[in-house]
DNA sequence: ACGGCTTGTCAACAACTGTTTACAAAAATT
DNA sequence: AATTTTTGTAAACAGTTGTTGACAAGCCGT
């Protein structure tokens, strides 16, 4: 994170360091945007280190975006809550700067090779992962409807911030939100 | 389009077709990843003729995307099939290479200077647009819902291309799209 | 304290970026 | 027909990109 001079040298916190400051810089620029050297500046590091520990940006993009693509701890708990928690997430106070690997992939949706990569996992650790928590019929399609609209929810809020700018119509929205995704859930 | 040798001099049907070019590569590519010199081929022109005829990139963004900017087309027609219209437009043989420019905003997205030009006029074009259209309680609020739901389709299947592989799994989930946007237009 | 291995630094590379400048060719105007 | 204005070309610019190779510094077992 910084001053690397004082640091002790230890190649896994190096690595690491490197890892969380491409997640954040991938979400915040997309992989096209994000720089190698500014990755390194951020993680405190020397440029060279990313070639020498990931192989090539590509690398580097995998170990630290793709890992990140799961809801596994939001499909942990009650589904029975599922479309609120979703919804809160989004409007109750979300974190600016924070790392989010679907905002990560947006932005890098510009490059095919990378793209290519995330699709799989996507498909996997998202539809997939929520489609084996519903119960009653169309599960996958379900799944699907569920995935669609909280990614739109996602772009919407987080890539485009396109958001009521009054309190009561964010506050509406919100439980709207909630309310159909529940339903989704529900089935 | 093409060879622009062959081509009488003539400065708006140049810029016509720069503007095209544009339009498609800002969508298949995003902002940065298009660059002047491979929109310049494309047109059948010189490089040197964008910053001429529209200042800099960014004026050729403004100039090719922004004006795409907008659903009126959809919203002209019977809003009885609206859910309908959407779905089958996603799902029903979609133009692959067609310029989209909810596409190009999205990939373009880690562009702020670029996304805050695109957000007015989603804002205006879409949300507010659709909202003018609905009747009874809440229109905002299922305007917004709407779009959400909608761009996270185009985001799916347009951007990171994930659609189920059966067909039949397709079908059910172009059939229920179809009516849960219809479910929120009727209120 | 020495050798060998790991970890980090620095400078350079070739390729590409958006933009500008000086100039040539074509068209319009006189 | 001569001249001015418009339209197009070519080359260069200054900057950035990802990646690499040679080298220095730190760490370890002996």
């Amino acid at each position: 994170m910084e001053s690397a001079k004082s640091r002790r040298r230890d190649s896994e916190a190096t690595a690491a360091a490197i890892v969380t400051a491409a997640a954040q810089l991938f979400s915040q620029r997309g992989y096209d945007g994000a720089s190698t050297r500014e990755i390194a500046e951020r993680a405190g590091v020397n440029v060279a280190l990313i070639s020498r520990y990931f192989g090539s940006k590509e690398g580097l993009f995998e170990a630290s975006v793709l890992p990140m693509l799961s809801i596994k701890t939001l499909l942990s708990q009650d589904m029975a809550t599922f479309g609120a928690r979703i919804a809160g997430y989004y409007f109750d106070g979300l974190p600016e700067k924070a790392a989010d690997p679907i905002l990560a992939v947006i932005r890098s949706s510009g490059n095919e090779a990378v793209t290519a990569k995330a699709r799989d996992r996507l498909r996997q650790q998202f539809i997939d992962a929520i489609a084996e928590k519903l119960r009653g019929p169309e599960a996958k399609t379900r799944a699907a409807m569920i995935i669609m609209t909280v990614s739109g929810v996602d772009l919407m809020v987080r890539v485009l911030r396109v958001v009521p700018e009054r309190e009561d119509e964010r506050a509406a929205l919100r439980d709207r939100l909630a309310r159909d995704i529940q339903a989704l859930v529900d089935g």
